[in-house]
DNA sequence: CTATTCAGTGTTTTT
DNA sequence: CACTGAATAG
């Protein structure tokens, strides 16, 4: 017991160790959060005061929840599967597969993701006919996320104009359609695990009865819903345990309701409020200009990060000429980074919005430089997986219509838009899905007579000799491959899927279609693992998995990368050196954030996330033009730069030491600011150097090495100039268009 | 029905 | 710019 205790501090001890009452623990950045909340579990069980059973622990993501249970099996040796720790939609999750029926939900239900969520919305808009200029389907999706947020089903909503009586009618209609396909959104999780329990006394009391300590990480990022979930689950006997911080408090646009904190004081009448003060990962620097700039917040709790360690290093501010010259600046930092022996898992490239990874990594792909991106374009959100998804889903759930029209027509097999209007009113008419009707009317005769005489079982078969095309084809393949998938351990029905409906034949076809086949592979694979490590391996656990999880896994994790990500998705994550890029007004803060009450707050905030992430050293910069949108953008820097004391900065181009803190710069001067500065700092400029190498060095034959593809033969150019491409056959890359601006291609 | 092209449009952050 | 939806040619 005491070596579960040794070497945490005072408050933290005090936190761990609070008898059976409720508590609110105000935790800064850094200051052992997890480890508190983490050690309090292990201590609750090892001092015999609850059994892992009744334990119930919520995280906002799946990263923590994962770091979660790994921190507390090397304390304990217990086995933490049964243990009811994880996200909240992935409990409700649990909860509601757990009682489909008393939810009211087939027990194959899929989940949603917010794109797929946004067709089912645009498909109804459609189908009633109305105008998308005056309800424009992603502020119907807002509107219908914010309700079930609040807890509100449609019949709950208040109206008070026609345009909400309008909403609300599609809302409706929204989940009319839901129920019918036996799917359910993100928020919806929630809802009716919420109303599963408020309904349901016995279930109510089962839960109830069973968790005596809840506890919650990142409390201050709940909605309301979450929060009366929790509050329901509770009763009056358990002992609800949270961890926040409101300065962290990042996710406002989803829900994310501050008050909660207060709120909770109040309804669990909390009388122990301990603060978390010391920060054990950053240096004195670092921590100054975080402090300095979340001052300027109103309305804040109240907290002030230490540390016990020195100054550091100041700063490092860079004022680069373009977005262009930012990522350049990044990639040289990094190689003198790397040179001296930091690990490129150890720093982090973090960017307001996801479009500014593009930049930064074009720069470290021609640098050869390993990276990896999170969040983004992830990978269960590529199209050729999403369409993998799409069938097995559709194996799971025949009514999943968001899955069929998917798929119904890729691989092609000629049935276009008129078929499918057709089967929609055929569907319409019955009241049923798309595929009842279907089936209904194409179904070949041929096909499915479940006969327990027929020895080998249809559709085992790698390929169906000759792919059917139109409905029959379509109805006769997914019969054949239900069947051929059943019994079959999740990996091979994966494996079985992407041949069977031609998947992988339609993409070994495609030219560019290599990558494709690779993450369709690495498919397989991520079902391979997910049947090792989950408990519950059945396809439907399988896609549940998909949805909720989506950002966690990645093709070719696990080597030595650097780490590329939106400051929302660093919180939690700490790195050696941090890179903080494009600090400029208009970005960061965002200009939509200038509009929304409270939004210059809440970015603050988010850049005290960002400035908190970095144990070492830490980078900020921006950039005087920047291309967005298609055309070049001049901004001022951020005026949260100006928020941060002169002392703790120290600017590495010596052009702006008078700067923008002087006066801002003046824009007719720009262009000349930027050739001085390249002459200055013996900038080449990249394009003439190419068009001095000239165009005749480059021609269809040549044979060429490229840093990170290898050695290849272009096969054909395209334009002269600076902007020409050539087209490179790598014997191990495949085909790739490269541009000879900023590739660096060697003659061989 | 499919492939290609074109004009229009919109754009933060995420479970 | 990148993506979508619609129009058009094949």
């Amino acid at each position: 017991m005491s070596s579960l205790l040794s070497g945490l501090n005072p408050e933290q001890l005090e936190a761990v160790a609070l008898p059976h009452q409720s508590a609110l623990v105000l935790a800064g950045a850094g200051s052992g959060k997890t480890k508190v909340l983490t050690t309090r579990i292990a201590y609750l069980i090892q001092s015999g005061q609850v059994s892992p059973h009744g334990i119930l622990a919520v995280t906002f993501t799946n990263k923590a929840a994962k770091e979660m249970l790994t921190r507390i099996s090397t304390m304990l040796p217990i086995n933490t599967r049964g243990m009811w720790v994880g996200t909240f939609h992935g409990l409700c999750n649990r909860m509601l597969r757990a009682h489909h029926r008393d939810a009211g939900l087939p027990q194959a239900f899929q989940i949603l993701d917010s794109a797929d969520q946004l067709a089912i919305i645009k498909r109804i808009l459609k189908s009633l006919g109305a105008d998308d200029q005056k309800y424009p389907p992603r502020q119907v999706q807002w509107f219908i996320n914010n309700a079930k947020e609040e807890g509100l089903r449609a019949s709950q909503v208040e109206v008070y104009d026609d345009f909400a009586r309008k909403m609300v009618e599609f809302y409706t209609v929204y989940e009319q359609q839901c129920n019918k396909e036996g799917v359910v959104d993100f928020a919806e999780l929630l809802l009716r695990s919420y109303e599963l329990l408020i309904r349901n006394e016995i279930l109510r009391e089962h839960y109830c009865g069973r968790f005596s300590h809840i506890l919650v990480d990142e409390f201050q990022d709940t909605n309301r819903l979450q929060y009366k979930w929790l509050k329901l689950l509770a009763g009056d006997k358990a002992a609800v345990f949270v961890v926040g911080d409101d300065d962290q408090s990042i996710y406002a646009f989803r829900g994310a309701n501050t008050g909660n904190m207060k709120d909770f004081e109040r309804d669990f009448r909390i009388t122990k409020i301990i603060k978390l003060e010391q920060n054990y990962r950053s240096h004195g620097n670092i921590l100054d200009a975080a402090n300095t700039l979340i001052r300027n917040n109103s309305g804040r709790l109240g907290k002030n990060l230490w540390t016990s360690e020195g100054h550091g290093e100041p700063l490092r501010v860079y004022n680069a000429a373009t977005d262009f010259d930012e990522a350049a600046f990044i990639v040289d930092e990094v190689k003198s980074l790397r040179s001296e022996g930091v690990a490129l898992a150890q720093m982090a490239l973090l960017y307001r919005s996801n479009a500014q990874s593009r930049v930064l990594e074009h720069a470290l792909f021609n640098a050869a430089l390993a990276y990896r991106v999170y969040g983004g374009m992830r990978f269960f959100d590529r199209q050729e997986i999403k369409h993998a998804l799409a069938y097995l889903r559709l194996i799971a759930n025949l009514d999943d219509d968001n899955a069929l029209r998917r798929i119904i027509n890729f691989p092609l097999r000629g049935i276009g838009a008129r078929g499918l209007e057709q089967l929609q009113d055929e569907a319409q008419r019955q009241g049923g899905s798309l595929w009842a009707a279907m089936r209904q009317n194409y179904e070949g005769g041929t096909t499915l007579i479940l006969d327990s005489e027929v020895k080998i079982l249809p559709g085992r078969d790698k390929v169906p000799d000759k792919p059917k095309k139109g409905m029959e084809g379509f109805v006769a393949m997914i019969e054949a491959l239900r069947q051929g998938c059943e019994g079959l351990p999740l990996p091979e029905v994966v494996e079985h899927m992407l041949e069977y409906s031609g998947l992988v034949a339609h993409y070994r076809a495609e030219r560019e279609g290599a990558d494709r086949l690779e993450n369709l592979n690495e498919l397989i694979n991520a079902a391979i693992s997910f049947v090792h490590e989950a408990e519950d391996d059945s396809l439907t656990a399988f896609l549940a998995h998909a949805s909720l999880e989506a950002g966690e896994h990645q093709a070719g994790s696990g080597q030595d990368a650097l780490q590329l990500m939106t400051v929302h998705s660093s919180k939690g994550l700490e790195f050696h050196t941090v890179f903080l890029s494009g600090l400029e007004e208009g970005l960061f803060p965002h200009e939509n954030s200038r509009n929304e009450a409270g939004g210059v707050e809440e970015e603050r905030r988010l850049m005290y996330v960002a400035l908190t992430r970095a144990r070492r050293r830490l980078y900020l910069s921006f950039a005087q033009s920047r291309m967005l949108h298609g055309q070049t953008r001049y901004n001022i820097p951020s005026r949260f730069l100006q928020e941060i004391p002169d002392n703790l900065l120290k600017w590495l181009q010596p052009v702006q030491k008078t700067g923008f803190r002087s006066q801002a710069p003046e824009t007719r001067n720009r262009g000349l600011d930027v050739a001085i500065q390249k002459a200055e700092f013996g900038v080449q400029d990249r394009a003439t150097s190419v068009r001095d190498a000239g165009a005749s060095q480059w021609r269809i034959g040549q044979n060429v090495t490229h840093a990170k593809f290898g050695a290849g033969v272009i096969v054909s150019c395209e334009s002269q100039g600076a902007d020409a491409r050539v087209q490179v056959k790598f014997s191990r890359a495949g085909t790739k268009w490269l541009s000879l601006e900023y590739a660096k291609l060697v003659p061989a």
